[in-house]
DNA sequence: TATGAATGAGATTTCATTCAT
DNA sequence: CATGAATGAAATCTCATTCAT
């Protein structure tokens, strides 16, 4: 990109460190340059507004997510509903990927799930359970129809795609370890996978 | 004393509806006594300062809330170990009874989910997941104890508690009417207790 | 006077702690209000405003304090001329009363001395100042006039009389014993009476 | 850099002109960036604040005063203690220089000795009175020391280093004029020196 | 006598943003 | 590429004062 990345890379570290500390809406533009020894205006040359220079730090966590997310629903329906059956152990890959990947951006989802009110993207765990959801929607429909008498109930859909996803976000909030976030998160899934099944699967009427 | 509540009671409605769509830290003061028709000074007068208009919002819910909560809790200790065995319908009174009181104050505890940040008033899940977990561990114990080669999971029965708190949160988010919520959370509730047997106690080692 | 003296008295006394504490212009009427347990609106009744309740507070200090001042100028003049010429303990008599009644009434003194500011009774010294001014001019020229080839010089004369006055302030600021004040007033007025005469009367020309 | 200091300059002269007649806390930010045709924003990005702003104002001439006042200390230190017998005339050297100084700060000396309550600069005359004293202390001793059956009285050192200060504020507050303050400043330093060795230096019990 | 309620004006401060250079 | 200067709007809060009751 550009040849001076210098003074952008250094705005972006120390916007990660105050929108951490405040939260987006009280973090100081002020505060971020001074501590990056650079002037407010540079904020806005080189990323438009306080919006931008915020976007800067949560994107590239962002779309990785989004790439994760993408490639574990697309699997999901290439699955046998078969599958669904549970067993054990059954999900630990795509959790494993994903604990990598907030653990490796941990300040960044930090702030996304905690410091990111007022900022436009308040709403990204919503944006997840509704991606999930869809395609969690299509697993349950096929289920479902391959048994008689037996329907999908929205709302548990839903309310279990959330839990879902809040477990990683809960993971992440009580467990600054990797490894030890792993080991929380299995019998986590477990329940869920086992759950849904029971839960969501209801008898028609 | 104060037959004249008029004003008091005006301002407190006009802040609630500017906490419900700024949130405590975005709402104006100004904003609230134009509203109200009164000068900020009136509610310096009236309630000290900022934060206490907020309590003077939320505290009143807060404090059945926890009421509610503490008889709940003290039920819960009296009760037969067995009573834990799975009986679907088992907890609907302790959820009829808390779901009526979130409805009741619909607006003060959305403002309090949702719209606290800088209040003091943001950890409201926290404690209360945190009073649960307290209670809950007793019973996971008495559990635990009656059957040979089994212990308690802390992760599990944290995250369980704090599912279970979620569930009312979520409930409150997606449902708008108070019977519909009703019948979502039964199966909730269900699930929550069936999992909590199979998943908070776990083998030894 | 009235017959309920008693919430006047109280407000006096918890003003004259504001006043001593934080001066005229910065003491709060609420927080003395609050503390005699009050509301701002019986200042209003029983002082008209807050340089009333101020008057309140030094009014009786001052009052004594120039009926001193017009008997000690009054003697002064009924006096011998030659009186001036310096025995040390000459004016032992009128400091031991000053000094009384600036101990008596040590935190009005202390208020008006250093806490006036705003209150429109700033000036207390330069009126006495003036005052003994006019008085000791009297006594001065007395002096010059028996003396051939002599006068008065009134800036020496002016500041004369500032540093008599300022003796006594300071006494009071840095001596909070009344017997050491008087202790240590005593070479001052020495040194006073006796520079008096050696500096304020001068050679002609 | 600020090759612009316009309204920097602009500032600090209304600020000035605003602390001279209302003082410190009374000065209104507003009407000093009204009448510098600014915004008070302005204030915070040139100075840090009031403070700042006040700072901006008498920083200049407290320096030069320290400044004076070390070397004036110094010189007094090296003296031989027979230069202290009194030759009428004999300070005015340092008097001049500070007789020059103050003038040359007219208002900034006013603000400082009269407008300054609340800014933190109000204990100028004491700090400077401390500083002396110190000074003067070992002359004094020296004196007391060479003279058998003496010894210094250290209320009446402290006072007439007080009054020597105040004969310098009082002249200030009386004077506009320069050259007649000189005038009368030195019958005033004659009467202190002569008076010191008389009154400081008092008999043993 | 005194209260309780309320005003209205003012205070300092902080902020994101703009723009000529 | 970035600075320095400045804006303008808004924020919370404090105060002396008034007045019907």
């Amino acid at each position: 990109m550009s040849i001076n990345n210098e003074s952008r890379e250094r705005l972006i570290i120390c916007a990660k460190k105050e929108f951490l500390e405040k939260g987006y809406e009280k973090a100081s533009l002020r505060s971020i340059c001074a501590e990056a020894e650079l002037t407010t205006g540079a904020v806005y040359f080189l990323f438009k507004d306080k919006a931008g220079l915020f976007a800067a730090v949560v994107s590239k966590p962002i779309e990785e997510l989004n790439a994760l997310m993408m490639r574990h629903l697309a699997e999901e329906a290439d699955e046998d509903p078969a599958g669904y059956i549970h067993v054990p152990g059954d999900h630990d890959e795509f959790a494993a990927e994903l604990v990598e990947l907030l653990y490796k951006y941990y300040d960044e989802m930090t702030i996304l799930l905690h410091k990111a009110q007022g900022s436009g993207y308040e709403d990204l765990p919503d944006k997840v359970i509704d991606l999930l959801e869809k395609g969690y929607l299509g697993t349950a429909e096929r289920l479902a129809g391959a048994a008689p008498g037996k329907r999908v109930n929205r709302y548990m859909l839903h309310w279990m795609t959330h839990i879902q996803v809040d477990a990683f976000i809960h993971l992440l909030s009580h467990e600054r370890d990797k490894d030890k976030a792993l080991e929380h998160i299995k019998p986590v899934l477990d329940m869920l996978v086992s759950s849904f099944v029971e839960y969501v699967i209801e008898d028609d009427k």
